[in-house]
RNA sequence: AGAGAGAUGGCAGAGCGGUCGAAUGCGGCGGUCUUGAAAACCGUUGAACCGCAAGGUUCCGGGGGUUCGAAUCCCUCUCUCUCUGCCA
């Protein structure tokens, strides 16, 4: 009993907007979405009528025990005898109506736990990739020299990463940083940490293993299990993204309206499965099991969050400028968009020699879909409401690497952005 | 890893099986007093669910059990602390 809901989108909230429920569902193509909608409405009703009727019985039954209380302190053992019987009775009414209850919970949840946040009334109408809308694109496509290579080529060049030697240690997927490649990065992280901080994020450093709870928070559980690394001995999961360590933390809490938003940054390795996602086209640092990123995450108020959201945006837009990479920000279409989100934007860098745009951050507003399942609220006019939370890459490395190697590449070796030369203590690949 | 102790409201900390959703202290909020503040004093202060409301139900680490009745008794799991061992 209690607060046993794991669902995403409240019933509440269903009953109370239901043609709008129906159509936010279509526009994320969610097949007979009216269908699923009324039924889940039907089982809360009887739900409803049977937590009634449970309330009532075990107001019944310890209204009695109270009697039977007094009686005793009287000495009316007999009258006490009596009650107690028709209490015991009652009794196993509860449990008949409370295992009854918990089926109705049950059959809601599974149906609940079907629906997929609905899309901000801003989010365009499309199925997939193709319709998703190009917001923004700055940046130009750098002419290469005569015999410019793509980055799996170019790492062995100059001996960089080393695929080769993370096969002998692990698998496939887990690369070796070598040398000006090792320090390449670490160079990235810290100034996407610098940055994330002068931006007033608060940084975090995170456990990189969770535990079911916490997969189950954010909604990484039980759906998406398969993609992430189980420790099966301790029962804890690799985490694939720093959101879900940092948005855990504010797990079960009531939040002071005055410590609103929350932005926290965090840098930390990502693992990631990938099952059945490997394709002819990924190649190099394209898609790795283990990768490193930069997080921000915050969590606002409900009205505040579409702002926050383009703070976001804007933070993630000045790195890859800074970087000098031509880039592209999409806003997804409803199709294209993940269970969870209700807006989100993606950028895209060029990676100029194997000429394909990268994914290298994914900014979404979740609304109150994460944080329903967190019971992350926090208090206003002596009421608790669910809050935001929002998060973004800032930036997921490898890709960025892939593509500063690609755009930057000379025939006398690849120059490193300005903004990295003091970050990294070179200038110059080669 | 071995031995012992423990888990109660934002924190600290009480709680003979019935009158305990829970004493008390601190903190928070509101007020009196004050030019203002502090102090002092008064009041207020957990969450979820059902209900228009009155009110009702559930929650004292999680799960299960005993009982008419459990924070209080029993079982189990998890976690924390202290000592011993081991180790970045």
């Amino acid at each position: 009993m209690g607060l046993k809901f794991y669902c995403m989108l409240s019933i509440q909230f269903i009953k109370e907007n239901t043609l709008v429920v129906i159509e936010g569902l279509t526009k994320k193509h969610v097949k007979d979405a009216e269908l699923l909608v009324n039924n889940a409405i039907d089982i809360d009703t009887r739900r409803r009528e049977t937590q009634k009727e449970l309330d009532d019985t075990n107001a019944e039954a310890n209204n009695n025990a109270k009697q039977i209380g007094a009686l005793m302190q009287q000495g009316q053992k007999d009258a006490a005898e009596g009650l107690k019987k028709a209490t015991a009775d009652l009794k196993a009414k509860a449990r008949q109506l409370s295992e009854l209850l918990q089926n109705y919970e049950d059959e809601l949840k599974e149906v609940l736990v079907k629906l997929p946040n609905l899309p901000h009334t801003s989010v365009p109408v499309g199925r997939s990739a193709e319709d998703n809308l190009v917001v923004a694109e700055w940046g130009s496509v750098p002419d290469l020299y005569e015999g410019a290579q793509p980055h799996w080529d170019l790492i062995k060049k100059y001996d960089i990463v080393d695929f080769d030697l993370g096969n002998k240690i692990t698998g496939a997927g887990f690369p070796v940083y070598k040398n000006k490649g090792a320090r390449l990065q670490r160079a990235m992280i810290n100034y996407f940490l610098d940055s994330a901080v002068a931006a007033g994020y608060i940084e975090m450093q995170p456990p990189i293993l969770i535990n079911e709870d916490s997969g189950f928070g954010t909604g990484n559980l039980p759906d998406k299990e398969g993609q992430m690394y189980h420790a099966v001995v301790d029962n804890y999961f690799l985490i694939p993204t720093a959101e879900v360590p940092i948005t855990n933390i504010y797990r079960d809490t009531i939040q002071k309206e005055s410590d609103l938003p929350i932005k926290n940054v965090a840098y930390t390795p990502c693992f990631r499965r990938e099952a059945g996602s490997w394709g002819a086209d990924v190649r190099g640092l394209n898609r790795l099991h283990q990768f490193d990123k930069v997080e921000i995450v915050q969590i606002a108020k409900p009205e505040d969050s579409y702002q926050l959201l383009e703070g976001m945006v804007a933070h993630v837009r000045s790195l890859l400028e800074s970087l000098g990479l031509p880039c592209r920000i999409l806003k997804l279409c409803g199709g294209d968009m993940s269970f969870t989100s209700a807006l989100t934007y993606d950028f895209e860098v060029y990676s100029a020699a194997q000429k394909r745009w990268l994914e290298v951050s994914s900014v979404s507003n979740f609304e109150t879909f994460q944080a329903n399942r967190l019971k992350l609220r926090y208090k206003k006019d002596n009421q608790t409401h669910l809050l935001h939370t929002l998060n973004g890459s800032a930036l997921a490395l490898p890709r960025i690497l892939a593509a500063i190697l690609e755009n930057n590449q000379a025939v006398d070796g690849i120059y490193l952005p300005k903004v990295l030369v003091p970050y990294a203590g070179f200038e110059k690949i080669g």
